[in-house]
DNA sequence: CTGAAAGCGCTTACAG
DNA sequence: CTGAAAGCGCTTACAG
């Protein structure tokens, strides 16, 4: 059943019955109810998607493009919320939300794919999230189409970003006011290979300036710094992805050190480490604060109903989304936003 | 920059660029080859999806179709499971997620929306997860196109589930080994109307064809009668969304009576309302299991590495997803699937 | 308020 | 191996 069935069938042109799905001041009122109940009656669910936006050259899609692979941004608090931001604008907005993947888990391809923009080309506009694994994605998008980035940058693209670096100053000031013994930091990742574990010369640091990483590194050193503590002096362990099984791996190793070699401070860049720090201290008899004192960073809802509750920095990634959002579909300037947080203090840091 | 526009170009005909992105065997490789550069040079990014769409029938696109707003949907570990599933099987085959959302947040959309698929009509398929508030979201996707449901019925299409009843009746029987003083029961959504608090016999309860939380309820009910306690005198609470907020409310609740009144074993329909009450019980000394025994459903990560562990459900809920789409996929039969579930023993409940 | 006609950018038999 | 041509289903000026 098409459009132009209908038409036929009711014997009117089809421009009527494309308006009286599309523009009902085009047409009287009673005819167009009457082209809408027949269309009901004949199972026409309405003008198809495809044929509208070839025609119009608008598919009420937009594509969000993610670095990491899909499972881990389904199942990861901050980009659920991300994702929560960008739906609730499309949505109010009549868009609807296509989820791509930079980083494919194992996808080996056949060699034509490569020439092929896929579904991509589908997509209105275009949010991408996080740093991708090579610009290739990126080049394959269509260049004429909005695009924003969200925590890193992208060349001749507006960018919504958090203010990383003076807000690790600021978590890690607080944290050093009590000196500590000895410190530690959990990296997320911070080198250019997959790799878990201490951070040594040898490994090549990922780009500064596209990766929010080096900023929270940065912000950390700056405090340290400030209070005396020799940054190179403070060892730095690398986590490759923020899931409590591979945050385990490392934090086992360093948990499990002899007591005068633990740290008493740990400063983690994702709430995410520093609640899988939180359960296996608890594991091993080792107290929090008391014994160690621990700051995460994105409050996550689960790190604010545990007890103890972590000290960290509030970012709003509800409304990055939203920002990133309204750029793509032309609500706001699409210029570059720096968006503020906070500094929670829970009982983990106090 | 179209295709037809490269092919002038080029000085071959448009049949001649089509067959270098689609299908290679058609013409010589060093001309494919040569098509492929200079699209590049010019930039030309490959087939427009639209046309290409409308063309073929097909998009390449598949749609999940979520009963829950799609904020509830990206923040629930169960559901980011179930889209894990359906992500993994859709990029294997070249396919892409587009995410449709039943329950809209507040939409006063103009009436005009009613007769309009939106872009759902884009996709070639569709994974229906949940029961949908009313039918009407599914009566306006296109009849002919495949579609599945997941964890509830919808007519003339096939459906994906688990074993809800009898895995309830079996985590109940073994709940039941050890004679409770006083059973509740915190039940997920199971009336017709937003509620939150204990079900009385003037709730009306939604169909019992259609929702698993009947099933799980009649689960437990069979084993309680094969213990001698009669059902009825066992009170049961409705949660109205699986979240930590939500379930707190009602929660605090129970937990606040008089230790004479508060119920020393809760069965609770999901991994989230057992652990919400594991830590609001935590907050106010009440010992699991000691003064409080619990068990769960669902089987997600966070109920497995806490202290203590919870005594659950596990459903392989990326499985189910991964089902739905190769049934979408015609890459299995649509027909009714059943998975299976695994009895978890944790410390909540020994 | 209604209809005839062009064309969005592509793919695919088909003829050469 | 290559090209001319039809047509996927719609929307939109435009003329009446």
């Amino acid at each position: 059943m098409t459009l132009k069935n209908l038409a036929q069938r009711l014997g009117v042109s089809t421009a009527t019955v494309s308006n009286a799905f599309n523009r009902p001041d085009q047409l009287s009122r009673a005819l167009r109810e009457h082209i809408l109940e027949e269309a009901r009656r004949l199972g026409y669910r309405g003008p198809d998607a495809r044929a509208r936006s070839l025609r119009t050259g608008q598919s009420r899609i937009v594509a969000v493009v993610l670095a990491e692979t899909l499972t881990y941004s389904l199942n990861d608090a901050v980009s659920s919320e991300l994702l929560t931001g960008i739906t609730e604008v499309l949505d109010a907005h009549g868009h609807t939300l296509l989820l791509l993947s930079g980083r494919q888990p194992e996808s080996p391809r056949h060699a034509d794919a490569l020439c092929h923009p896929g579904s991509a080309s589908m997509a209105d506009g275009f949010v991408v999230y996080g740093l991708m694994p090579g610009d290739r994605l990126i080049n394959e998008l269509p260049a004429q189409r909005p695009l924003v980035g969200v925590d890193f940058h992208i060349d001749a693209r507006p960018t919504v970003h958090i203010d990383n670096e003076p807000a690790c100053h600021a978590i890690a000031c607080h944290a050093l006011k009590k000196r500590p013994r000895r410190v530690g930091i959990l990296s997320l990742r911070l080198i250019d290979e997959s790799y878990n574990g201490p951070v040594s010369a040898e490994h090549r640091c990922l780009d500064a300036h596209r990766t929010i990483t080096r900023s929270r590194l940065d912000g950390f050193h700056r405090a340290l710094d400030e209070h005396d503590i020799d940054p190179t002096s403070v060892p730095v362990w690398n986590i490759d992805e923020n899931t409590h099984a591979v945050c385990a791996t490392v934090i086992e190793e360093i948990l499990d050190l002899p007591a005068e070699q633990r740290p008493d401070l740990l400063l983690c860049m994702s709430d995410r480490i520093a609640l899988t720090v939180l359960t296996l201290a608890e594991q091993r008899g080792i107290r929090v604060p008391e014994d160690l004192r621990l700051t995460g960073f994105d409050g996550i809802e689960e790190g604010q109903y545990r007890a103890p509750r972590l000290t960290t920095v509030r970012q709003d990634s509800i409304e990055k989304g939203r920002v990133a959002a309204r750029m793509v579909l032309g609500l706001e300037p699409a210029e570059n936003r720096l968006l503020g947080t906070r500094l929670l203090i829970g009982e983990s840091c106090p």
